[in-house]
DNA sequence: ATTTGTGAACTAGTTCACAGCA
DNA sequence: TGCTGTGAACTAGTTCACAAAT
């Protein structure tokens, strides 16, 4: 580490803020259904509801992409379709391949809104030679030693990997070397890729575990006094520490108000 | 809406802020590594680089928590998986529900990591009378009809959404309305849900995009001039807007410097 | 009369840098 | 000496509220 940029401001783009990158694609999706329905055109506040966001926000969101509704009247609804998938990259086609061909695998190839959106599933690749050949989503799934002849002959500049932990870096390690600037993990691991590398991850687990946080605190704030170190149930690990602070000095579990 | 808070300060729960909450599952995934490899202490340095983030913001997480390090030397990593443990909820058991065994359910059910850590799957849900009875991961399929009498037998709180996206918004409707007061939504849909649900999506064709974008970007870069308006293949919307002013005023696409 | 687009104010999250403790 | 814990400075993101446009 401590070279000059740990981090690298994660692509800030042509000024566009990640946390609106991140919502367009909701836009999106909710503006593409009202096209769908023909609607001419929507309101920041009646677009914002379906995408479930505040109004201010999407107008936000919006004010970076540049000016694109009319005052008094609101946004055209195909214009910003057009407009939303040229600043996301959708009209053109983004090759994939999705390595592990495991039961989530399956599931991602089969997945319909793949192809939806400018995606197309360029290859199935499984490191077990039994699955090599077999139809998957009507594609056959092709083995691992094949990985770097297919991605450099489509082109593939995105990677899904659904392989088990242990396999996904090593997987991840090739897909770089092979050309992919693109990684989406589902792997529960962290992936070390070189910079120019994105990754982003879906975790279940850890979806989860934010879940129960939540949780944990709504049950907490029902009861109250009581059960305070119910949780205790597993055992704290013997031996330890010799003096711990609790996140307020040393006050008991029970808080004061 | 306009009812004073419309957003709710996301359950900021005892003052721990999200981002940090988010992080919580990563640390104690990369404790537990080092648990069952016996390593006794860590320091913020290696812990953070296994963590795949950077110290400074590992050690102010941790800060959040209480003082659970030892200057000089570390972190114990039996006591500090246990503390992180309970800080997420995890020393007690959660039962959740998968609704909708398609492929993607069936993926799920079978992921292992769902029991690892203080989750256990109560039962599988499907609404196509085929699937009734079938066994799935060990487990038979139930009803839709069920749904209710299932969440309440066995206390669940925590439903999985995997269906499509059409029927997601009813099952998230029965789940609410059963006692489910968190939910994991695989379906590519906004959810609305009352007051006191949380809900978190895991949106494939999301990620996707988010890559698409960045990938977009890399791709500009390096050609710079040409090809500017190369996406465009896909035709705009003919018709559509009498003037546009594009994110910096009004000059083509190519940029300045 | 409406509804956008956006500075300004605010809130959340990150990083710095170093005092304090082992 | 080495490493945690944390105020202080900074950066990113959200919300407010209203002028500008139609």
């Amino acid at each position: 580490m401590a070279t000059g940029r740990t981090h690298r401001p994660a692509t800030r783009s042509r000024g566009i803020p990640e946390a609106t990158v991140a919502r367009l694609p909701l836009y999106l999706r909710a503006l593409t259904a009202l096209s769908e329905r023909s609607v001419p055109t929507v309101s920041s506040e009646e677009l914002a509801a379906a995408a479930g966001v505040n109004s201010a926000k999407l107008r936000k969101d919006f004010s970076y992409l540049g000016s694109y509704g009319t005052r008094g009247v609101g946004y055209d609804v195909e214009y910003l379709v057009y407009q939303i998938s040229r600043e996301l990259g959708l009209t053109q086609d983004w090759p994939v391949v999705i390595v592990g061909i495991g039961n989530l695998g399956a599931a991602l190839a089969n997945y319909g809104g793949f192809a939806s959106r400018g995606f197309r599933v360029a290859a199935l690749i499984d490191a077990d030679p039994a699955m090599a050949g077999k139809p998957v989503a009507g594609m056959p799934v092709q083995h691992t030693d094949e990985l770097e002849k297919i991605i450099s002959d489509n082109g593939v500049s995105i990677g899904v990997i659904a392989t088990p932990a242990g396999a996904a870096q090593q997987v991840c390690d090739r897909l770089v070397a092979a050309g992919v600037t693109s990684i989406l993990n589902f792997a529960p691991t962290v992936l070390t890729v070189p910079d120019g590398v994105d990754v982003r991850k879906v975790d279940l687990s850890i979806e989860l575990q934010i879940l129960a946080f939540h949780e944990q605190r709504k049950a907490g704030e029902e009861s109250s006094a009581d059960s305070a170190d119910d949780a205790e149930g597993t055992a704290p690990p013997a031996a330890a520490k010799p003096h711990r602070k609790g996140p307020d000095g040393d006050v008991p579990a029970v808080m004061p108000a």
